[in-house]
DNA sequence: TTCATAGTTTGATCGTAGCCGAACTATTCA
DNA sequence: TGAATAGTTCGGCTACGATCAAACTATGAA
């Protein structure tokens, strides 16, 4: 039959184990130099350059040259999303990393998805905006409710600024860990750096764990907690 | 770094142009056997065996026995979704294939499956005989309610006969035009043979294509219709 | 300049995994 | 019952691609 795009030269490329680390290594956001992602993916610095340039031109990660160096980091928000949905479907037959290190634990709290915030706190975020009516779901994307934008105005979120980009403001993301639906997107991103910004939350350099502070924890509760 | 599950074996797996080509010909939904499977991917039987394990390993597709023959589907929505990201991805840089044209019409109205009825009318008996609770389905199988057998005896059934056989009475099927259950077991083919020697449709003889009768279109109908 | 570091290209090696045909099992048909 | 069809398993062949070291280019530092 061999209707539709052709999926395998996409999927062989993230099959290989040396690129499926880089692009795990990427997921966070961060962009990173050939040598760093040699030494994630356990490969010499040729055999990574190799890959590379071949992820590259599938358009998986774009690279940025700085000086003697070259970055590379994901292309968009989209590719993050596949490879968390892969990594859903990898979950589900058991089929992750050797054991589950108590890392693993922290990231199903709160980690960042390329740039927004993912795992429980992510997902509770997200049914919170929806069940208060603040974000209206459309199938796979999402837009924000007339209440949506006042509180995200008040959230301290520059609506008007986030809508000049070209990635759109509200985004949906399917969270391996919680199989359920967070909040990606321009918004999603902004929503992530504001509660940087006010002291809830840090990201842990180097990995996606995001660690809650004290003061994070009562805010968002009180913003985002189930209600009775 | 090495986070999370690994995508790398889902993603090889996917990744192969035979695997692929299995994956994108049940992208609609659809249980295919093995060999029509091979036929889609364009390799041999004993191939495509191979690999249909390793994709029933990994829980992308799910395998449903059927007399001599495997029915494959995908497992569930979200494999099919994966994929549909995939396909997103693949298309961006713009490798797309060729389209076929549509199957054998006749065989999607009636046809024979073995030796029970299939196709639309056999996936309306059934679901008829369910909605009138004379069939109640168990799982996979199903078995004949009190009011069932009253039906099936004035239907011209000998079912103490067939109880007599080693086949069970009522089976399931998945109808693979239909993607919905149509009734097998004994009293499937004791039901289609009846109907033929009631003179409401006949075989063509070297084809799997039932010629349906004027008076059998009627009968049927009157019988196994939507109730208004 | 000259040296050092970052990355790319090339060529050779080597494993793995896809492929087929043939033999085998299971189920149906006649 | 024997013949035909669907699918699995096994053994051997082959090819692709991942890998590394070494030579090469490019940028920055001394």
């Amino acid at each position: 039959m061999k209707e539709g795009p052709d999926i395998s030269r996409i999927a062989a490329l993230i099959g290989d184990p040396a690129r499926a680390n880089i692009l795990t290594a990427l997921m966070d956001g961060r962009a990173l130099t050939a040598s760093e992602l040699a030494e994630e993916a356990g490969v010499g610095l040729s055999t990574a350059s190799g890959h590379l340039s071949k992820l590259t031109e599938a358009a998986l990660i774009t690279p940025r040259k700085s000086g003697r160096h070259k970055y590379f980091h994901l292309t968009d928000a989209e590719v993050a999303a596949v490879l968390e949905a892969l990594m859903g479907l990898a979950a589900r037959t058991g089929a992750t990393r050797v054991r589950t290190g108590p890392r693993d634990a922290q990231m199903q709290v709160a980690r960042v998805c390329y740039n927004h915030l993912a795992g429980r706190m992510g997902v509770q975020m997200y049914s919170s905006l929806i069940g208060r009516g603040l974000v209206v779901e459309i199938g796979e994307d999402a837009s924000l409710s007339d209440a949506g934008r006042t509180f995200a105005e008040q959230f301290g979120i520059d609506l008007k600024g986030l809508e000049k980009g070209r990635t759109r403001l509200c985004r949906t993301c399917l969270d391996w860990s919680e199989r359920r639906n967070h909040l990606a997107g321009s918004l999603g991103r902004a929503m992530l750096d504001r509660m940087e910004e006010q002291g809830w939350m840090a990201r842990v350099p180097g990995q996606r764990v995001i660690r809650v502070t004290r003061k994070g924890e009562r805010a968002f509760e009180e913003m985002f907690g189930v209600v009775g």
